[in-house]
DNA sequence: CGCTGTGAATCATTTCACAGCC
DNA sequence: GGCTGTGAAATGATTCACAGCG
């Protein structure tokens, strides 16, 4: 399978593996089957044995995955071996939120910039992360920074995927309801809250 | 097709055609074809046409889709025709910035209730809303609230699903990065920051 | 024996292509 | 003529089922 184009479902499903696997490996298991990850997850067992082969061989048969050697793997799969700073556009009430959010740290992302375009905030500090100008977006090449999160309000969010692009980056994760403009080395995920929500009363 | 099954992929697009018709009306445009919309969302055209056509025929062959009788039946097929208040289980930075965020008005929320477990929190105002003990979740029915946010730390996420099904809601959004038990009767949408961040790098 | 890894079968979704109606 | 609505074809993803290895 090692040569087949990999689903991007598959791809999609990692990130949820690596969480589950980290709390396996918390709780003390060195191994952890197909069975035990679906049972866990709710998903199918043979899903999760496909996509793991379709990067390689990981597990042992008759004994099933090593707890460590599968984060480890997974994590390289993502490119998550090593912290990525992480630059943060928008100190909103969202912005805020997402400073303090502890989830990014799981995958190994630091939010070491924030910009913001309103100079009354400019300079203060949120955590331990001062606020800088948009301006300042040009430096993110220097710093090695290259991947942006866009939390400004919708009518802003081209205009500062713009100055990321500009910037060199090569991942934006989009909390602005719209679709954003960027050339096709740039890959782009957004989440729309209020979209996730507008299908809840259907199935109500 | 009017008798078929609607895929869960045309339900989830949905929300989305409902913000881009929004979009045009605003514009002032009085038709749109399936072809425009596809081309403002990156959608393919037919894809249009056909997650309408489950629902029945809204369009005129020759002119198009009539825009504000289409956001009409959208509104109508994601039953989001009237403002339906909702319940925000939470208070937390992610509480605050979900509170603020103006997203949810196009699908007509309204988070009339926010809940916290802090004492330190409860009476307190964020914006116009009141935060109230958990306790009081017991009180939604009498509110008539049906959906609620679930904005807590991940261990306590099950706790206030528990909670919240207990007060007959039918539908959660979840901001927890885990499963959710919850009778089947119940619908629950969970949305991971860092997940969706998670597989960015892999694209970079 | 137990569990992985994977072709083959199934199921779901998307896209094509065009008949049919305005 | 132009655009919808929709069967049919193509594509894509999931699940089955079991061979093969540890």
């Amino acid at each position: 399978m090692r040569y087949h184009k990999i689903p991007d479902e598959s791809i999609r499903r990692l990130p949820v593996y690596l969480r589950a696997l980290l709390y396996f490996s918390q709780a003390g298991e060195k191994h952890v089957s197909s069975e035990k990850l679906a049972e866990f997850l709710h998903f199918n067992s043979s899903q999760i044995r496909k996509d793991f082969s379709y990067f390689g061989y990981f597990g042992t048969r008759g004994v099933g995955y090593d707890v460590d050697k599968l984060i480890r793997q997974t994590r390289n799969i993502l490119k998550l071996e090593n912290q990525r700073p992480t630059a943060l556009v928008g100190a909103g009430n969202l912005g805020k939120a997402l400073l303090a959010y502890e989830g990014f740290g799981i995958y190994g992302f630091d939010i070491t910039a924030v910009f913001d375009n309103d100079p009354k905030k400019i300079g203060k500090k949120i955590g331990n992360v001062s606020i800088e100008s948009v301006k300042k977006i040009t430096d993110l090449p220097k710093r090695n920074i290259s991947l942006g999160i866009v939390a400004v309000p919708t009518g802003a969010a081209q205009e500062a995927t713009d100055m990321l692009v500009a910037a060199d980056v090569t991942g934006i994760l989009n909390f602005a309801p719209r679709h954003l403009n960027v050339p096709r080395k740039v890959k782009v995920i957004t989440i729309d809250i209020a979209m996730e929500l507008g299908r809840l009363p259907y199935y109500a």
